[in-house]
Parts: structure tokens; sequence; C-alpha cells
DNA sequence: CATGAATGAGCGTTCATTCAT
DNA sequence: GATGAATGAACGCTCATTCAT
């Protein structure tokens, strides 16, 4: 039964119907992770969670849903750890320093999640890609506003450190022996160096 | 019969088939710069070209070797237009100033060509992606060298350089009334910052 | 396990399961009527029930035969609504007359059981279909033993008073405004004049 | 390619396309009479035509285009049938008469193909459906108006003579020794006596 | 009795590739 | 050189059915 007719009584999905999804998903990670979004077919990703293909049909309403959970998990779990890390933090540099440094700490925990959400960003020209610079390009408008930061277009600036975030991503998957903190140390100092008034 | 057996005699490949391959790989950036990669089916160019999808099979030995061509050429095109620019500058700044303009500058100039590459190294697996940003890594430690730039790892600033280059050719393609001048204005300022001793 | 091998003591099928099988078949109906024979999957008839869609394969041995049940209790609903009123007739061409009123009569009554079976002998290779003329064709025959009617094959005319009856039984599906009266009274007059002596 | 991509030069489609597409048509004719229309996937078709599924997909844009091409094709032969004899006809009972015998002739001479497009029609839900009955009633209708036939409504008889007519077909596919000279005789002499003033 | 879970066969379609002409 | 024709594998998806609990 699909998740859209399940009933909402009290009791929500059984817990082999949340572990089933979960598992789904984590095998989905690791498909497209390893084979990119293009390979990654519903007959791949059930053959590495060793079930049927219609397995996954009966657990999502259809890959579109699966590839929708992929991200909502990974941008949560993301979110999740970032986010207290960039909070905390009481000025506008510290927190573009916490912002690049929890990213790629992410990545070091979560590999294969950036990965995959990587992979499906750019095969898959969501709508909710946009929406996720947003929130830093206004951290970095605020930086301007105190003062803080000199004077420079916050979209383009918000754009650049996604990217160059999401380069090292990409290396970090092709290459696991990346020094992913070197990484971090550089990209922190070029933004603060960049962004300084 | 693949292009590389072709060539038996002393000739190299005729004209006409350097010409057909080279109308055929026009067409195949047009039409993946229109339907993206995805739906830049054989057919499709075929028939945007005016020719038998097997015309491609002839001159090809198969779509991958059309794909790496339309990277070779447009690579090429834009090599050609972008590194005397840069050759022409005498300080490292001016050559990362130029670095950065020319590229944008070519995306002005070739929409669809720099549409269509990016189209494929998001939908292509590649190999050869990561040649790219050497010659640009080796300036800026000639800049280190020079005792112009500061110290900072030439090959994550490189990666980082490319990465804001490619973004605003991604965001130019979705929006095409992106203002490159404007963008390429920020990358310059941001990376010269960025650099700079 | 099938209804056939369920009788092992006297009592015959329990309550429920009796009770079980006409709401199945009631939904059945009501989906097939609803959505059309080929929309009518399990899973659609099962939601519609509220139940399970393994509820379906508990009672019944597969489709087929559902399928064949709602045939059944249609058809048995319709004989009974139907035969009295021509039983009570005495002569032949009451008879007929009231063989083609009660079926249209019955409709007006039953709109979707008329549409469910109509939908499932037009998509379902019916083996009983044969049987259901063969009343009439008798008393057609009777009528001319009485001299009442003409020489006629009873079996073509039987087909042909079938074969109108559902086409306007499809009409009426197609079109609920249909007007049955007029129908009914047309068919009535065209059956009247072609089996007259 | 496609029908549709075709370019429309002076010389239309090839022999070989002709025939391959005839072929494919006739196949599924045979395969639609035999299997009905439900079991009549592609790969059936292509399997009774020793050929490949993607043959089919080769000639046709697809399964519709492949059905209608069916229908087409019967529906063309039939009433190049049909109507010149129809046509020949002076008065509105021979026409009648000619309508009726010309229809099951033209079943006696292209059995299968009365079958396969009965199943489709009752399968298909098709628009043409409705249309081919309205030249039948418009003629029953000038009968009236010239004071030949009496007075009824020509939509519901027009209705009654044509599901008569195909049920004459059904049940000629299911027996193929039945005798349709009778049939024909019958229905004839029926709609005679149901119409005549 | 009832169910959620799982399965495998089949569907129409797309596509890069091969081959005889 | 060039082409139409043909192919087979893979795609996402639907569905009736089976099974352990």
């Amino acid at each position: 039964m699909q998740s859209k007719t399940r009933t909402i009584g009290r009791d929500g999905p059984s817990f082999i119907e949340v572990a089933r999804r979960a598992q789904i998903v984590e095998c989905a990670i690791d498909t497209i992770a390893t084979l990119g979004y293009a390979q990654a077919s519903l007959h791949q990703i059930a053959e590495r969670a060793g079930i049927s293909k219609s397995v996954i049909s009966y657990h999502f309403a259809g890959k579109d849903e699966l590839i929708q959970q992929v991200i909502d998990d990974v941008s949560a779990a993301g979110a999740a750890a970032m986010w207290p890390r960039v909070q905390a933090e009481t000025t506008s540099a510290g927190m573009l320093r916490a912002y690049i440094h929890s990213h790629i700490e992410f990545m070091r925990t979560h590999p294969k999640h950036v990965a995959a959400v990587t992979e499906i960003f750019t095969h898959y020209r969501s709508k909710t890609h946009e929406a996720a610079a947003t929130p830093l390009e206004e951290r970095l408008r605020q930086g301007q506003r105190d003062g803080e930061f000199r004077e420079f277009s916050p979209r383009v600036m918000a754009w650049t450190i996604r990217a160059a975030i999401d380069e090292v991503g990409r290396r970090f998957v092709a290459t696991p022996d990346l020094d992913l903190t070197e990484c971090a140390r550089e990209l922190s100092e070029t933004f603060a160096l960049a962004t300084n008034r």
C-alpha cells in the first residue's frame, strides 16, 4: 500500500514499512552514489537491496517519490547536523566558517549521501535546488547590513560558496582519500578573505 | 567504421568526412542545449541535422565518441578564445581576472556550446573533467612562486574558481537574462581578494 | 481457499463468508460501473470496500471467480425482477413485450449493475454469455407453435432482441439521460411487428 | 522512422514500409480476432508476425496508431464493399436489405477483420463508433420522409440494426460454421417488417 | 479470518546499435 | 558514403497472486 493511500489512523505506518522504506532509501543512495543517477534504475537499486524490483513499487508510489525521499532524508540529516553549528555562531564571519566546515564535516560522515544528492540535483533539475542557497544568501546579506562584510552580490557569493562546497563533495566521492580537513580550511580562508570588509 | 581505424592511407580523413563530423557535432550541441542531455537521443540529433540516424553511427564509433567530440570541440573553441587573453596578461592577478572574464565572455558569445557541455558534464560520468582545471592550477602556483599570491592550495583554489564559473554557466543557461557582466565582476573581485597576498 | 472446497461440514459457508462475498461483489459492481472494467483492479475494488486486497483473494479463488459471481448475482437479480412479469403474460406477444420492458426497467432501477455486466461482457471473453438467450429463444419457439408468431429463426431473433436490449444498456450507461421509456416502446413495437404473424 | 516524421516528398513511404505496415496490421487483426483485444499485446502481435516487438514500434508511433490503422483499413475495406451496393438501391426498403446483406457478406469474406474491429470498438470506447450508425440513421429518416417507412425513432432503429449485425458477427467468430446466409435473410425480413409502413 | 508484504510476469515505450543494400 | 530497417536490452510501472503471521 502506498503512503498516499495509507490510513492516517493513530498507528501510522508499521514498523516493517518504515524499515523497508529506510532500507530502500539507503540502497538508492548507495546505488546513485556508486553508479551515478543515470544508471540507478529500480532494477539496480532492488538488486543491491536483495529484493525484487516491485518491492520498491510497493513501498513507493513511483521512482519520483523514492528520489524525493532520498532528497528529504539527506537534507533533513544535513540540516540537523549543520544549522545548529551555524546558529551557534555570533558573528557573520564565524557563521560562514561554520557553514563551510559543517558542510564538509557532513561529507566526511555521510559521503555517499552527499554524493547521491549531488547526483540527483544535477540530473533532476529540482525546484528545491534553487531554494537551498537562499538561507545562506540571506545570512550573507545580514553580514553586510551589520557592516561585517564588504559590499558584494550576496546572490553570486552564495552561488560561489555552494558551488565550491559541492565541488569538494564531487572530488571526495571520486577520490575518497581527499584531505577534507585541508579543503575545509582552504575554502574557509578563501571566503573569509573574499567577504571581509 | 570507427574514425580511428579510418586513416589507412597517408591522406587522413576526407573533406566530406570532416565536414560531416563537424555538422553532426554542431547539431548535437544544438540539440543538447535545447532539449537537454536526457532528450538528446541520436534520433533527435539526426532529425535536426536532416540526416539519417545511421549517418552518426557511420561517422562516430558510438554516442560516446560523439559526446566526447562535442566536449573536445567546445573545449578547443573555448581555449582558443580564452588563453590568448590570459597569456597577454603580465601579472598573475591580471591573468586570473582575464581567465574569469574571458570564460564568462565565452558564455555570452557561445551560449549553446556552454549549455551543451554543462549538460554533458552533469549527466555524463566524464573522465576528462579532471584535466580541465590543471592549467589554471599551474598558473596559480606560478603566482605564488612570484610572490604575487598568498599561500593557499592551488588545487583547491583552482577547483573553486572553475566551480564558480561553471555555476554561473548553469545559472545563465537556466536564466538567459542573467547579468553576466555583474557575475564576471563579482567573481573577479572575489577571487582577487581570495588570492591576493 | 476456494469457496468450492469450503463446504466440508453440513453447515455450508458461514454467515460472515456469505456477507463478505456479497459485500465484495457489490463493491466490484460499483467499481466496474464507475471506473470501467480496465481500471477495476483488485486494488481499486478492495479500496472501495475498505478492506485489504487479499481479503478478495481469500474469499474468491481469483479475479475470474469474482467476475463470474458478479455476472451470476446480477443475472439472478435481473431474472428475479423480470421473469415473473414475463410469466404473468398469457400471450406470446405480451410475453415479448414484458420481456423487453422489464429488461429496460431493470436498467433504470439497477443502472450500476447493468453497467457493470455490460462492461464485463465487452471486456471479458465470457463463456456463459451464450446461455442467456436460450430461455427467450424457447419462448419465441412456443409462440410459433401456438401460431401466434410468424415463421422465423427463433435463434437469430433471440440474438437480435438481446443485442438490441444490450445496446440500449450500453447507450444508457454512456448517456444516463437517455429516454428509456421511449427505447422500451420503440423496441417493443419493432419486435412486435417483426414477430407478428 | 515513424509515419509522423516521414518526409512528405513525392516518393511517400517506401514499398517495404508499406508492406511491413500492412503485414503488421494483418497480424494485429489476426491476433485481436483470435485472442481478444485484452490479450493482444505488442509481444503477441509481433510473435505472430515472426518479428521483434520493436519492429512495430519502428513502423508505428505507438500501439494507438496501430489500432487506429486497423480500424481505418477495415473500415475503408468495409465501406468500399458495402456502400456501392447500398447506393445502387432505389427504394429505402431495398437499401436496408442491401445494407444488411452487404454487411454480412463482408463478414463472410473478412471474418477476422470484422471480429477484430468489433473487439476494438467494444474495448476502445472509440469516438468513431458513434458516428458509424448515423449514415444509416439518416437513410432511415429519408425512408420515413418518403413515406416508405412507418413512424419510428430512426436513432433507436439504427442502433438496433447495427447491434443485430454486430451480434451476428460475434456469433460467426465464435462459431465459424454459422449459416450467414440464413442470418442475413432473417435480419433482412425482421427489419423489413419492423420498418414497413 | 484477515492482512501487509512480497513476487514475477507482463505491459508499452525508448534507444543505441547493427546490418544489408 | 549513406540509409532504412531491424534488433534486443532496458526502462518505469501495473497487477493478480502467494505467503507467513
